[in-house]
Order: structure tokens, then sequence, then C-alpha cells
DNA sequence: TTGAAAGCGCTACCAC
DNA sequence: GTGGTAGCGCTTTCAA
């Protein structure tokens, strides 16, 4: 009874003995028929009869078992959380993905949100990821690599503000940003710098490193530095428009493009002129920034490219034993328009 | 040797069977233990012993044995392609992966770019999902729902354009949209409507269907409906200002805000008045819509929350016999603002 | 309260 | 060329 075919709902899902079994061969052959093992040459027909089977049943391998047996898997496992990101964020990952599934690696994105870091990193760590490639999202302790490591991952990279021990880490030292907004802030005479700390969850990873760049360079240059929390809406702004001028400041970093736009059109809209009386720089070369009146000067991110970090995630599982890599590879320019 | 340690990098994933000889009990009392089994009293001191040899030797337990032992997952798989989506879209992926994950689901975004259906189906069903949440960025046939259902998921639901046979569909007819801002130019007095057509790869899904909206309604009240491709750059957009003049139209539907404030720009910096000459809306309600001046109508689209779709996974796995529920849920509403 | 052992589905070694 | 089969790590039934 276990074995009558009822709906298709309740049928058991075909394992490679059924199949076997429907083309009147043994589980081996199935095996090496389906995986076109080179090592054994089967017959044409038998071939055939196989792969019928396989449409016929409708089968379909089963994961977790070939992990199993093979000892290992070639998931690339990005952990992600809930970060407002981008357009180039998210086509960076976009082309990550396509580069390591050309090289054969599974992506696997797995919402770590809610999740500590010894929770995250033993949740990532039950599935035998190859590598693990820390996007930043999550910040990762020495000890969570070595969990990992020891989980049989053969490389945990990191993509972030600093290195961590045992990973390969492309150091982003976000403080580059705030540096080049300050640098340019002070070239063009400004002496009173506020700098936008977004009021949105998940963003103080960013943030926070910016602004100590901007303070690295402005208060040895006698330039005070203020930090301005904003949250992204229309009110927030305008209040913050409105207290503006008992602030100061004649020169406002706003985090980046989007927050930029937003406080921007408020100081206008307050009577407050850009770039006269307050100048207004913003970060990551959106192209809505282009379109505003005065057009919205700004840092822009040099951002990896996908394929090249899928080649140095290749490189770290071949070479497990390798001195970890450890890359600086922020570059960061800014692109003066008409708002400072 | 096989079993002297040496680097932690050499020395072999420890298995449940390490941690029992380590605590000096067997596989079964390790696995009671950890997995913290109620049928099963355990004494306090062997718990102990249990649980610090596991952490001594940094024990994780391995998902795919787990999984095949068990013959199911929890796995709900989100399967991604590259499409540039907005905030809206981000956010509620989030919310949805966190009412998952508090309903006990692992989320696993596998990224799907680059294959067709049928293999992007049978690479889904080799993780043995026990439910499959296709957000539309990958159009499913009714062919590939049976191959899921097949391999064992208890679920496979749509969102998208259509209703998928055999799949719980939450269909969201983008017509509407198209519908909703052509209707509102129509009562505006327009009469000769544009309609921008991304040319980026992907978003056709999208538009293909707001276009067929717009004509759905415009062409039967006598209105003129032109398709007009545009790339999300300021010279394609300054191109198309130019020639605008001789498209002789008096409103455009943008498909969204972005391309919306992008047209807008240009036409404005043409000398075209806004929304005198010609009307412009977009679709997303985005903030940054607001603050240009005009400020921007548009389509507000009611996005299902995520913890709504949350619940009706949760449902459609518990009681996979269940009727395929079809739910219309594209609600779309226009904010008229100053640009109409 | 604990242990022995079966078996999930697959691949690869070895024998025929 | 093809088949038999061990064993990957885990949970759970049954026995002690």
């Amino acid at each position: 009874m276990s074995q009558t075919p009822r709906h298709s709902a309740e049928r058991s899902v075909p394992t490679s003995a059924d199949v076997a079994r429907l083309a009147g061969v043994s589980r081996a052959t199935v095996s090496y028929v389906l995986n076109n093992t080179s090592a054994v040459r089967i017959s044409e027909p038998t071939r055939r009869r196989v792969r019928e089977a396989a449409e016929e049943l409708g089968y379909v391998p089963h994961a977790a078992a070939r992990t199993l047996r093979a000892g290992h898997t070639r998931i690339v496992l990005l952990p992600t959380a809930h970060i407002p990101v981008g357009p180039l964020y998210s086509r960076f990952i976009s082309e990550l993905q396509w580069a390591l599934r050309r090289l054969d690696y599974t992506v696997v994105q797995y919402g770590s949100l809610g999740l500590d870091g010894d929770a995250a990193a033993r949740a990532w760590a039950e599935l035998r990821p190859v590598a693990v490639l820390s996007l930043g999202e999550i910040a990762l302790t020495a000890q969570n690599v070595e969990v990992l490591k020891r989980s049989g991952a053969k490389a945990v990279i990191t993509l972030g503000p600093q290195h961590v021990e045992g990973a390969h880490s492309l150091v982003m030292d976000q403080r580059e940003v705030g540096v080049r907004a300050a640098e340019h802030l002070l070239e063009r005479g400004r002496r009173r710098i506020g700098v936008v700390v977004p009021e949105e969850q998940g963003l103080d990873l960013f943030s926070a490193p910016r602004l100590a760049g901007v303070r690295q360079v402005a208060e040895p240059a006698g330039a005070t530095v203020l930090p301005v929390p904003l949250a992204y809406e229309e009110e927030a702004a305008d209040a913050l428009a409105a207290r503006w001028r008992g602030l100061g400041l004649d020169a406002v970093y706003a985090y980046n493009d989007e927050y930029a736009m937003l406080l921007m059109r408020s100081l206008q809209d307050a009577g407050i002129a850009v770039p006269d009386e307050t100048a207004v720089i913003g970060a990551d070369d959106l192209l809505l920034g282009r379109l505003l009146r005065p057009r919205l000067s700004t840092v822009r991110i040099d951002m990896v490219t996908g394929q090249l970090l899928a080649e140095l995630v290749d490189r770290a599982v071949r070479d497990p034993t390798g001195v970890p890599e450890r890359h600086d590879l922020m570059g960061a320019e800014v692109v003066r328009r008409e708002s400072t």
C-alpha cells in the first residue's frame, strides 16, 4: 500500500532506486548515467533507458544526500540582514551571484536578521558552506570565523570596515567617504560642517565611520563638526531645515545622495541658499542627484566588481591554507557639481 | 594518524560521534540532549557533560544529514533573479524573511539568474524545499510547479501577473497600475498619452502589462497611446526630450517614479512646461518624487505585507491538500500632486 | 536512563 | 559494462 501511487501530492518522492527499478538497472548505473561519470563507459541504449525513466518519474536528485555522501558542498553562503540597500549594491550582488554560478558554486543568501553573531555563525555552519562571504551587514568576530572553519568552510571572506582575524578581508574603510567629503568642503572654504546621521536602523555600520572620517580631517584643520540626526521623511527634513540657521553651519555632508536630496529640498524651501549659505554633498553618485537644481555634489564610491570577488572566493577555496589576503579597496572620489 | 588533530584547518569536522566519545555516552544520548528531546529523560550531569563536550569540540550539527534523516526540510525557497528592485520591495523581502523565521522556517534566497524555467525548477527541487515562493522575477509554468511538488514541496506560491495552475497565486495584475494612471490622465483632460517603456532588461515583466492597462482604458475613450522606450540615463532622457514636441503628447505615464523624475527634468530643461504642456505621472510613491517641483504625481501600489504572506505560506504547508488560494491583491491608487 | 542499530539517498570502490 | 554495497551524519525505535 505504501507503494501505491495515488494523487500526485501523495505519491512519495522518487529516488534513484525508483529510476533504477524502472530502467531495469542498478542504482550505480543510474548514478553514472545521470552524472556523466567519465571513468565508466555505459552503453548508449542503457543511458537512454535510464534517462527516460528519470524523466518519466520526474526524478530530481536529493541535494542533501549528495552532500552527505560527498562530504562537502559547493555552497557559498551570503548572509544578509536588513539593510536598506541602494541600486549599486543590489547590482553588485547580482553580478557576484552570476560570476559564482559560472564557477559552479551555489549561492545561497541566508537571511540572518535578528540573530546575534554566534547564533548566526552556527546557523550558517549547519549548511556546511564551502565559503562564507560576509558583506558587512553582519559583523563577524574571529570566533565566528573559527566556528565556520571548524565546520569545514574553506574560506571566510569579509567585506567590511576592518580586518577580521582568520578571514580574508576586503577592507572597505567607510571613513574614506567621510574623509573625501570633508576635504572637499574644507577646500571650498567651509568651516562648520554638519554630518547627517540617519536615524534608520542598521545604517550606523556605515554612518559612524563616515562621521569619524569627517572628524579626522576637519577637526585638525580647525573646522567644527556637528552630527545631525535625520529620519528619512519629509517632515523630519522640514523640521531640521526650520532650525537650520540656529545650527550655524555652512556645509553639510548628508550621508548619501538620498538624504542629501531630501535635506537640500527642505533647506531650499526654508529659504536657505545652496550652496551659498550652506553647501550640500551626498554620496553614491545616484543618477537622480544630477537632476536637482543645483546639481548635487557627491562622493562616488568604487565598488569591487562581483567578478573580482568571485575569483577571490574561488582562489581561497582552492587554496585554503593560503595566507589570508587583505585588500584595501575603498576608492572614493568627490564628484563636484553645483551644490558645493 | 587520521585521528590526530593538527592545525585547526586540517582537523576534520567534529560529528556527534566525536561528542559522544568525549562525553563518554552514546550518539543517541548526544542527540537527545542537544535537541532537548522531551520524550526522554536524561540526567542533569549527563546533559552537562554532553553540552561541554559539544562546546569544546565546536560541534555544529550537519543540516544535510538531519534533512536526510528527517525526510523533509523547513526551507522556504525564494528564487531571485536580477531585477533592479526598489526600496519597497527590499523592505518587503526583509519583512517576509523575518516573519518566516518566526514560524521556524529557513529562508533561502537562491539566485537563478541565467537559468531557464525548467533548469531553475530542477535546481530548486534538489534542495527539497517545503515551500517555494516565487515573487515574479522568474515566470513559473504549471510544469515547473509539478516538478517542485513531486520533489516534496508542500506549497508553491506565486506572486505575479497571473494565476499559475497548481500553485497558490497572489495575482498582482500590473495592468491595474496602468489603468489607474490612464484614468487619471483622461480625467485631467489629456488625450495623447505617452507610456515610458524602460529599456533595461528584466523590467518588461512589469512594463508590458502596465502599458496594456493604459491601452485598455485610453483607447476605448478615444485617446491615443504611444509607447516610448527610454533607458535610465540622463543622455537618453535629454534626447527624448529634444524630440518631444514632435511626438505631440500631452501626457506621459513614465513607468515608475525614477523614470518619471528623470524624464520630467529633461522635459523641463527642454522648455516643456509640466504639467501645462505635458502632464507626468510615475508609480511607487517614492519619497524623492515629492521633492521635485512640480511635485510628482504617482500611482501608489499596495504591497501585500510580509507577515501576511508568511502566514499564507505556513497555512499552505500545513494543509497541502487545500484548494490553491487565489488572491487578487493589487491595490493601486493615484496620488495626485502637481505634475498632472 | 542509556545504548545498539536501522536507514534516509547518494556515489564510488571493487568485483564480476 | 554493470551490479553489489559501504558509509557519509543524523534521529528514533526498540531493547536493556
